[in-house]
DNA sequence: ATTTACTTCATTCTTTTGGGTGATTTAATC
DNA sequence: GATTAAATCACCCAAAAGAATGAAGTAAAT
């Protein structure tokens, strides 16, 4: 009798531990779960957050990317000036020199080149 | 000893229905964070994916889909108005107009929507 | 016939954009 | 230490773009 109560309790304490590592085993699944549908939801809806585009070739500047990528996305000198944190006149002279290099007149020439050459993320992927 | 047999029996039925149950019970965790992670995912990397727009014309006119056009091809105003054979005025008349029923501000801004909206055609597919 | 939408063009005014030049600072490179 | 490339900002000027009007002709629909 003894015997089985010793079983018994054996019995018990493993079911214990399972049930721990189950929670630990859920808790681990949900992880993966919440990791896998951030990548998903990234995947399905995504903007492209960060993607290194190659402008070296053209002789452009992260910075003059940096520019390039938020004229793309229809904002005037003034707005982007303000993202970057720089003056209207340092947003402009970024801005000609793009024009320079990319052998453009007009910021939506600009863009077209931009995109066209892969140095911008497209609007639609 | 048959007693102590069926006791066994039943324990460890006992702890594969728990078992079956905790795996449903996991399936269902992970079904959660995997809609909470695309929901996720959606609002971290997703910059206006669709605006709801009126009907599928936005009442421009065949005119001004022609302008668009011509606009989303990098063409100055005044180039507009020569292709379309009108004055200057009358393509910033339609430009204007453009805006308005487009809702945006800026001819990039239009050119964009535009695409978006499927009502140009876009450069690549 | 009257209304309606579209296209056309004009004027006036303001804002934005673009071109050109030059200067300063910093970071990296030789 | 000198050179070089970037990034920053300023100033001036001209051109383009945009906003807000009004108006006139035309074609289609009611």
């Amino acid at each position: 009798m003894g015997l089985l109560m010793v079983l018994l309790q054996v019995i018990h304490y493993k079911a214990m531990v399972r049930d721990i590592q189950m929670e630990l085993f859920g808790g681990i699944i949900g992880l993966l779960f919440l990791v896998f549908g951030i990548w998903l939801g990234m995947k399905l809806f995504n903007k492209n957050t960060s993607e290194k585009y190659d402008g070296s070739k053209l002789g452009l500047s992260k910075r003059e990317v940096e520019v390039l990528e938020l004229l793309a996305q229809g904002f005037s000198n003034q707005e982007v000036a303000d993202k970057l944190f720089v003056s209207l006149n340092t947003a402009k002279t970024h801005i000609s020199n793009i024009y320079t290099k990319l052998n453009v007149k007009r910021r939506t020439q600009a863009i077209q080149k931009a995109r066209d050459l892969a140095l911008i993320p497209t609007p639609k992927g």
